[in-house]
DNA sequence: TAATGGAGAACCCACTGCGCC
DNA sequence: TGGCGCAGTGGGTTCTCCATT
């Protein structure tokens, strides 16, 4: 009753194992009459080919990785990677790929994880998220030769694919419609410093200032998390020449930044508007509605899959794209600034 | 300059590949001396243990299987899922195990894949979802003699193990709580009709209804999307006898209800109260916030990650674990019913 | 003599290349 | 030349058995 293998069913044919290897892959090399014979044995055995001798043979491994060196709880929190997740299966399922899901501690173990996964063919690519300034992953895999798609851009990763947003624009839109209001006073609640995302979105900022005749725009850095989110509304809340409108890097930092003027009595958006640069449910339901970037995530991580799979079918292949620039939804956490308070 | 194995350290330090086996994987057989000798040439050559390999030997895999026979929007939409992944992985990643994601169409292509994960010793174990009344998983998954835990209960899962929360005392609390209000008129938008816990909580339901006098009652199966929870909520709105409080099965559908009573023009909580069975940040942030039966969902998913990793570690063993009964946390919702409506 | 260190081969399962009829 | 057998490959584990001390 153990599990048959092909010598099992070569047996029973009487047949070498060879001949059972070509015909239940459907290749040349066996007669159309042997070929049924060996299919009828191997599907009344019950037989089923065995992912770990085939990956030693050097086979695809029918699964791609996505390594997290993120604390965990950022799945559960954060809307945008539960979305991302869902339009990753969404098309990775069709092709009835698995995914390899593991959360490390730092980009050391994630590169470790890769070099391990791809010389064991454990998986045939890899999703990587969260691209920094100098990211020691892109060398790391280009040696690896393995493929792999890059969430973020543009920019350079060596040889391997991305897929990603214009940061820029999006950021440049927020800033001209809260000018075109009124705003001179606007303030960022940035994401993780090191991220290019980040650093792409700090500079629109920092770029828009002339342009705009913008005062004291200030972009502080966190680690996404609501608590930090919370804490750096209330610095820039508390400041003598307060922001008149603050720009989120994320939805859920947006909704601690609504929490933070409630409990401060700041009205939003009476003497305080707020922009998040992600938007989801959470941004739909609050109140007053959160104005927000919005684009279709779970679109998002079907494009990414799609683009992996392209890869991997043919790994010489470089693609970079360029997904659709988030478009401003405005609700009601935006509104010109009180007179007065303008700058 | 490609992946060396332990025939190359076996050479290089002029031993037997066993005795190299042994040593890496510190085992007796080899002398201290022997031992230090080639850990250090494995060091050096940057030797790293290949798991198709040694899963091909039989040996543990690394990964544990989580496969989902729903549609892969649901990782997108559901808090729940996304906080119980959430919880999965930081218990499973702090052993550095992997998890294993497919999204697939029935549990046919379910079972399908645990005999092949399981044959192949692709993982080591699994977590199984979304119990329904007669489900072949249980038998399945038992001869295959695979690890496994169940996320729901209680019930009789054969040799599996499973974690479970008390449906039944938490639909009587939410039941109670409304009784105690004055409604008399209670209905429930309830989730999937197959799964073991709606049918748990239709039946606390049901058996309340003479205990509290309750009239009317009824419990409308969904496939827990928001779509659906809106169009139940707007059969039982446009009822003559219409409900003076409604419990959902989820977060995503109290949302969608209580989207559909304020396009109605029906207020909440004044003329009909909204309970959600699930908690998450959507409950809180709405307006009105919704009362909800609240958990912990990631430490849910510690507890069967937990479980799971006792079971794998030991087969023989059978828990049944019992979580803390979500508590009713009531916000803004809920309200005595207008007088003249109560029933 | 019994314990210890270690060589060597078989084995896990599928795939592939060579060679024979 | 098509059909197929045979032997070897991939990397690690494990069992048998021999040679030391």
């Amino acid at each position: 009753m153990a599990r048959p293998t092909i010598a099992d069913i070569a047996r029973r044919v009487g047949v070498s194992k060879g001949a059972v290897s070509f015909a239940l892959n459907g290749r040349p090399g066996v007669s159309e009459a042997t070929r049924a014979r060996i299919l009828q044995v191997a599907d009344e055995m019950n037989w089923r080919p065995h992912s770990a001798a085939r990956a030693l043979g050097g086979a695809r491994a029918g699964a791609v990785g996505l390594v997290l060196a993120r604390p965990a709880s950022t799945l559960g929190v954060e809307p945008f990677f539960a979305q991302l997740l869902s339009g990753l299966q969404a098309r990775l399922s069709a092709e009835s790929m698995a995914m390899n899901l593991l959360v490390v501690e730092d980009s050391a173990a994630e590169i470790e994880t890769y070099r391990e996964w791809t010389s064991a063919h454990r998986v045939d690519g890899f999703v990587l998220v969260d691209p920094t300034v100098r990211d020691p992953r892109f060398e790391a895999l280009e040696a690896l030769g393995a493929p792999a798609v890059v969430l973020g851009g543009p920019g350079r990763f060596g040889a391997l694919s991305s897929v990603w947003a214009d940061d820029r624009e999006a950021m440049l839109s927020v800033v001209d419609y809260l000018a075109a209001l009124g705003h001179r006073r606007v303030a960022h609640v940035a994401g993780l410093p090191g991220l290019r995302h980040t650093q792409r979105r700090i500079r629109a900022l920092r770029d828009s200032v002339r342009r705009l005749g913008l005062v004291d725009t200030v972009s502080l850095p966190t680690d996404f998390s609501d608590a930090e989110g919370a804490a750096a509304t209330r610095t820039l809340l508390s400041r003598p020449g307060r922001p008149t409108a603050i720009v989120y890097d994320s939805d859920v930092m947006a909704l601690a930044g609504l929490g933070v003027a409630g409990e401060m009595g700041v009205r939003v958006p009476g003497e305080v508007s707020i922009v998040s640069f992600d938007d989801s449910v959470l941004t739909r339901v609050t109140h007053p509605g959160i104005t927000s970037l919005s684009r279709d995530t779970i679109a998002l991580g079907g494009q990414v899959a799609e683009v992996l799979l392209q890869v991997i079918a043919d790994p010489a292949l470089r693609r970079d794209v360029k997904t659709a620039t988030p478009r401003l939804v405005v609700r009601e956490s935006t509104a010109p600034p009180a007179p007065g308070t303008a700058g």
